[in-house]
This record gives structure tokens, C-alpha cells and sequence, in this order.
DNA sequence: AATGAATGAGTGTTCATTCAT
DNA sequence: GATGAATGAACACTCATTCAT
């Protein structure tokens, strides 16, 4: 009775998938459907079983990607480590995530970035809620400086501020990393960071 | 110097001013030449007069506009103030400047970078050397630590790993104060901004 | 005459029945197949194995109704009735139909009509034989005309032609009760064909 | 300063006349911007610069078709001639059009009626106000009719409903001369036609 | 020099049809 | 037999670029 029975959900995720594979390598604007559908092995149409437009795979890709990194986050987050080591957590794991893995996921990035801070004019990709999304990462982060606070081991600072600016530096630093790999030398980067960025929070 | 050659160069720019401000408002993926053209007040085939392709207007536009900040950079550096205060003056003009002119100015500066990233793969868009830009951000920054490390103001600190820290924090304010200008506080970032980085490269 | 046989019948029938429905309700042109499975509540691929294309279901439906029409037509044409009230019978059952079931019926019926024309100059449409029912439609009303000559009642009149305007004036009625069913006053309509199309026929 | 002029209006009108011809053809639902930049030989882009898109130019076509028609039929009530011969006019005239560019301009008008019709549910095709033109010639024709009744040579006959029958046998003597040409003999339509609609109509 | 009319390559999306299950 | 997932041909429409005036 029932044909062909197939995971909606699983192949869903291999268009996403290989949408960001795409989106990575051409740009998003540039990235065609059928590149899509190429790259995911399947016909152009056969994206359309799945999702109703351009659009709705580039949200989702977005959500995606935002997805993990949140969750990532949270494991540091939420760890029994000091606020102390997990600051140190957080930028290591950042850097090498980027160090890694940034080349694919850098442009990308930075077009979902150009998208989401333009849909802040257009009503069109209220999927995508970079706001929302920047606003749970300084919440999480923010949640660290308190406790260092509340512990003492921490000065008085601003925790919104602070989050802003952690995320900010790493933020920045991989749009860097992302143009000159080689020269950006990671080590260096993540010393230079505790140094600078912890150093600046802790208690004397 | 003839007025022709003049002439020509003032159109040119004309036309580079009007591409601006339509980037920045419609994307760069958005913005088509006739809205170039209509908002340098000329005809669409006039453009092509001064300009080989939609490409050249972007990579000039690009250009013009790093010239821009690369000025405004100098001339902090190249004051008489002391690399102290450079720093704080330099945070303090970025975060000003963003804060007033970002929301016009960002988006377009994302899909520059969105697009300069990207030309790392590509051989198209040579005009676009965001590598050399960066270079160039860097070794001003890191010119003013070498100077309070000689001083003996500063910790010894890699200048350059410094100066990408602080370059990157500012973009990655950026960032945030163009998606949420109301909630992102100028005077708590510059500050946190100065209690962090400043005080994390201070000698103690 | 084995079951097997029976149902793919019936089942070709309710496919066809669907089709009519959603047909009239959306146009043949913007009839797709899933529309009418779902209608027929079969599968898509379900269709196939009754026909062979969408073009054939069109052409079955278009027989389909024109049958349907023809057994109306012929149950009053092989009636008892004098070939006066033939015609009066013919003009009140063509309105009262129209008049009932045309809103649904219009639409389709034009699609049906605007096809069947454009075959004469295609090879495609075989099947829908615009010509000959209408050819059969003259016949059975022409020999309403020449029993009502023979008979004395009807002037001589060709009864070809009086056929063809029968016809003529019963479809063009129906286009108008269909765009305006409030304003073209049926009952009005009856006696003013009566009045004139029958009227003109009458020996004085 | 100003490059190539050219006539606006002129060119819609060539495309128009470019559309009728491949609608006539081809069928509306079957014709493709292409062929119909071909028509009119010119590239598929340039259409756009005079339509908005494929619906703007099937609207166009079909008033431009109607107000010919309008015309032709205005020429004839507003003549001098009495209601009788006015009707006899309209006739003849109506008959030797349709016999002379029937073939052209039947399937069009199918598929004019067939979307007008359709028309009635959606809200996209106010351009095409099939209900209105139906109005205005029932109004043109009812108006002969009156004048005849007043004049006392015809007799008293619902004018709206016998105006209606009118252009409804007209309509579907049209689609039986279309469908064919050769058996449907256009001398012994009009004769009968006299015979049976006005002489229905005339006092005894 | 300046223009905008003309163009066609290129794109997202639809949908009849196929076919593996 | 029945199904619906997969498909790609087809099509309306866009827009960078050209070029006649």
C-alpha cells in the first residue's frame, strides 16, 4: 500500500547539509538551487518535496548552523569548571571551532550576518532572529561573569557588557582568522586573549 | 590636470557616493544598476561611461569606503597622544562612529566582507584586498603597543595578536550595536571596553 | 464481464467524476492531477494506471458530459410530444439546467469548447469530437423541424439552419446566465424564446 | 541627450496585435511570452518594458478585442436605419465578421470568455469585465428594441431578454461557424436568423 | 558625452509523469 | 494494484550590459 518510504526529517538534513556545503563555498546569493541539489545528489525539483523556497533553506541552514553552536556553548556553559576556566573554555574552544572548521563556515557566516542585520528592515526572514540568537549568547555568557562576580574572583564589571565583548573579540577574531589563516597564529591568539580579555575581569 | 580629467573623477565619484548609499540600504545582492543610476540623478548607460561592470562599482565602493576609516585611523595614531590614550581615543571614535553612522554604514560593510571573504577563493574581485586592509589595521594598532611597551606603559604583549584583539572587539561590537542600537549601551561598552582591553594590556 | 473489469470501470468513472468537479471549480488549465487524485481520494500515481495522461482525462470528462447531455436532448426528441412542445420542452430543460447547475457547469464547459475549437488545427485532441456532437445535436433538432412541417405546424423553414440557431441562442443564453445568474431573469428568458425562436417557426 | 524615441503607445500595440495572433493560434494557456516576442519580433525582455507581465497583455488583447467589436456594433445602432434593418444589419454584419475572421479570432474569444468567466470567482482579472461588455451590448441592442416597439413595428417583447437572445444566438452561431466553416452556410444562418428572430419579433 | 530601449542569459519554481516499493 | 517520492523540462520574469541615436 504505502510506497517508498523515506525519513522526511533525515532528508531534510541532507539538503540542509549540502545547502551549507554550497552557501559556504559560493555565497549565499550566488548559490543556485541546482547547486543544492547537485551537491545533495538529487533532482532540483526534488528540493521542493521539502521545502517551499530558496529562502526557507537558507533560514533553516542559518538555524541550523546557530543550533550547534549554541549547543556547544552550552556545554561550557554549563559545565562544573570555574567561571574562570570557562571563559578559557570558551575562547580556546571558539578558536580552534574556527581554526578547524572556519574556512567552510566563515562565509557563510558573514552572509548570514549581511541577511539577518538587513532583515532587520524587511519583514521577510523572521526566521531569522540574529538578535534573538545574540541576545541568548550574552545570556549565557553574562551568567558566567555573575557567578565569577558573586565568587569574588571577578571584579565588578558590566556582565552585558562584558558578554558583548567576548562575543565581540571572537566574533572579529575569526572574521581575521578567516581571511589570513596562516598568519593569525591561533596559539598566540588565544594567550593573547586570556591575557588581555581575563586579565581585564579578574579581582587583583 | 585638465578639467576633463577632473570632470571625470567628480563623476566617478558621484557615482560611487550614490552606490553607497543604495548598498547600504538594498544589499549589495539587491541593488541593481538602475538604482545606482537613479540615485546619482544620470542615466543607467551613463554609469557604464565611468564603470566596466556592477563589479568595478562594488570593488570601488569598497575601496572608498576602508580609504575612509583608514583616515580616520591615522590620524589618531600619528597624534601626539600617548598609547593610552590613542587606545581610548580609538574606541572611543569606533564606537561613536558606529554608533551614529552604523546603521546606514553595516550591512553594507557585511556584504563587503561577506563578499572580500569569499574572493579569497575567487580571482575576480582583486580590487577587493580585505587582506591588506586588515594588514594595514593591524600594524597601525600594533604600532601604538610597541610604543607603550617602549614606554614601559604597556605589558609585554605580541602586538600584533593585541592589535587583532582590538580590531576584532570593535568589529564584533559593531555587529551587535547594528542589530540592537537601544539595548547595546555606548558609554557601559566603551568603558567595559577600557576596564578589559585597556586595563588587560596596562602594566600593573 | 468480470468483477476485474467492472471496477476498473468504475473506478475510471470516479476518476472522471472528480475530474468534472475540479475542473469546473478551477479550470482546466489549472487543473493539476494531484488535485484531482485528492478529489478522487486516490494516490497521484493512481491516475496512470486508469489513464494515460492528463489530456486524457480531459477528453474522457469532455465525452463524458457531452453523453449526458445527449440523453437529455434525446429523451425529449423521442418523446411523444408534438414537436411544438418539443421545442418549448427543449428550451425550458436547456434553462432550467443551465439556470440550476450552470456556475459549476460554465467554466468548464468553456475550457471544453475553447480546447475542442483549437483541435481543429492540432492532431492532438482525436478524442474530443467538438464537431460531430454538435453535427448530432443539428440532427436530432432538425428532425423536430421537419416533423413539424411535415405535419403542417412549422412554416417551411431550412431545418438545418433553425436547428443551428437553436442551438446557437440555448449556448449563448447559457454564457450570459453564467456571468450574470441574478440579472438574466430565467422565466423572462423562456417566454422571449418561446416568443420569438418558436413564434418565428409557427405557420400563422 | 535623449536617445532612441520611440512611440510607446505605438509598440504596445504592435505586441498587442503580436499577442492576438499566437492567442488565436496557440491558445492563451499554451502561449509563451517567447513565441510572443517572436510574433512581434522583438526580444522576450522587451515586452516587459511595455507589460507588467502575461496577465497585463491577455487583458490587454481582450479589451482591445472588445472595443473593436463595440465599435462595429455602436456604427450600426447609431445609424440612421429603421429598428428593423438596424437588426438585419447587426446580423448580416455579425455573421460575415465571424465567417470572414472567425477562424482567428474564435479560439481567442473561447479563451477570453472561458477565463472572463472564471474571472467571476477570482479577484485577479479586473481588467476583463466580461459582465460589463455582456451589459452594454444587451443595453445597444435593447435599445433598437425599444425604438421599434415605439414606433410600433415590433411587437411588445421583454427589450433586455430579446436583446439577450440576440447576441446569445450570435455567440453560438459563431461557435458552430468556427468549429464548421464549410457546412454552417452563412447565407441560409441569416436568412433564417431574419426568419426566425426578427420575424419573431415583428407585429403581425 | 549621455541615454534608455532592447536584449537574452539565467533563475526560482511548478507539475506531469515515472517508478521503486 | 496503489502509492507518493523523485524528477527535469518548461516557463515567467529579472537585470547587467549593449548600442543606436
Amino acid at each position: 500500500m504505502s510506497p517508498k518510504i523515506v525519513d522526511k526529517e533525515a532528508k531534510k538534513n541532507q539538503i540542509i547539509q549540502a545547502a551549507i556545503q554550497v552557501f559556504a563555498r559560493h555565497g549565499v546569493a550566488k548559490t543556485k538551487m541546482v547547486n543544492i541539489a547537485e551537491a545533495a545528489g538529487i533532482g532540483k525539483g526534488t528540493i521542493y518535496e521539502y521545502f517551499r523556497s530558496k529562502e526557507e533553506i537558507f533560514s533553516t541552514a542559518f538555524n541550523t548552523m546557530f543550533a550547534e553552536m549554541e549547543i556547544r556553548l552550552e556545554q561550557i556553559v554549563h559545565s562544573s569548571l570555574s567561571p574562570h576556566e570557562k571563559l578559557s573554555q570558551l575562547i580556546k574552544a571558539s578558536i580552534d571551532f574556527y581554526g578547524d572548521e572556519a574556512s567552510e563556515f566563515a562565509a557563510i557566516m558573514m552572509d548570514f550576518w549581511a541577511e539577518g542585520i538587513r532583515t532587520k528592515n524587511d519583514e521577510i526572514l523572521h526566521a531569522i532572529n540574529l538578535k534573538q540568537i545574540y541576545r541568548k549568547f550574552r545570556h549565557l555568557i553574562s551568567n558566567i561573569v555573575k557567578e565569577g562576580i558573586r565568587e569574588g574572583t571577578f571584579r565588578k564589571t558590566d556582565p552585558t557588557s562584558f558578554a558583548a565583548i567576548t562575543i565581540a573579540a571572537l566574533d572579529g577574531i575569526f572574521l581575521q582568522i578567516i581571511m589570513e589563516p596562516d598568519i593569525i597564529n591561533n596559539t598566540k591568539i588565544i594567550k593573547t586573549l586570556e591575557n588581555t580579555l581575563i586579565a581585564g575581569i579578574l579581582e587583583k
